[in-house]
DNA sequence: TGAACATCTGAGCATCTATTCAGCTAACCT
DNA sequence: AGGTTAGCTGAATAGATGCTCAGATGTTCA
C-alpha cells in the first residue's frame, strides 16, 4: 500500500480518499455553467457582472457557482471598489480545462469518423 | 502565447454546446466510485466481478456505472465466455485520469503548505 | 435439461445539485 | 444622510444522481 510519502510516482491503485477528492474537484467541471465560467476566466480576469453577461446567467447564480469554485480553489476573487474581479487560481486550472476541452474534441472526432464510416 | 499549453488553436470562448459536452464527460470523473473504477482499469483490463471487489462495490452498482462510462466512450467491454472484460477506451482516458489525480495532489500540496504556515 | 455463475436492467429511494427569488451587506457618489 | 450599484447569501423547488433490490438474460458445465 502506498500511503505515506507520495512523491510523484503514481500509487498502483487510487485509494478511496484520493478518489473522493478527485471526484470532488472534477465536479467543478461537471456542470455546463461552471465550464463556461471557467472558460471565460481562462481568457482573462473579469467582474461578476461581466461574467454573468458573458455566460448568460443571472448574477446570483454566477455568485453561487463562484463560491463553489472558490472553495475548491479553482478561482480567486479580489475586491476593487464595489467590483470583485475573479480569475483562475493558477495555470494548473487552465491546463485542466484545456485538457478537458481537448479530450472532448478528441472524442468528437472519433464519433465523426464512426459516422462517416457507417454512412 | 501565454496560455496555449498544448499548441492546439481553440475558439476564444467555449460555446454552450462544447461546455455541455465537457460537463457531460467530466461528470464521469465526478463520482468517487467511477474514479475508483477508472483507476483500477488504468492498471489493466479486468472483469466486472474483479472490478467490483477491487473497488468495494456491489456488482450491480459497478454494472450501472460501467454502462455510463461505456456510453461516454471512456471504457470498452468485451465478452469472454461468461465474463465481460472491461478496459479503458484509449490512452487519452488514462491521460485525463492522470491529469485529474495530479491536479488534486497539486491542490493538496498547496493546502498542506497553508496548514503548516497557519499552525 | 437444469444448476451455477456472470452480467445486465428497471424500479424505487434517499440524497444531492443548480437555479430562482427575496433580502442582505458593502462601496461609491452626490 | 440617502440613493444607486455590485455582489453575497439562505431558503425553496424541480430535476438529476447513485445505490440497492429483485429479477431478467446469457454462458458454461455436469
Amino acid at each position: 500500500m502506498s500511503h505515506g510519502a507520495h512523491g510523484h510516482s503514481r500509487p498502483a491503485v487510487v485509494d478511496h480518499e484520493t478518489a473522493r477528492q478527485v471526484a470532488e474537484t472534477m465536479q467543478a467541471l461537471a456542470a455546463p455553467s461552471r465550464v463556461r465560467i471557467l472558460a471565460r476566466l481562462r481568457e482573462g480576469a473579469c467582474t461578476v457582472n461581466d461574467l454573468a453577461e458573458a455566460v448568460g446567467m443571472e448574477g446570483s447564480a454566477v455568485s453561487h457557482q463562484l463560491r463553489l469554485l472558490r472553495h475548491l480553489r479553482l478561482v480567486v476573487g479580489e475586491r476593487n471598489g464595489r467590483n470583485v474581479t475573479y480569475a483562475l487560481h493558477d495555470s494548473h486550472v487552465a491546463d485542466l480545462l484545456d485538457q478537458a476541452v481537448f479530450h472532448v474534441e478528441h472524442l468528437r472526432l472519433g464519433l465523426v469518423e464512426r459516422q462517416e464510416r457507417a454512412s
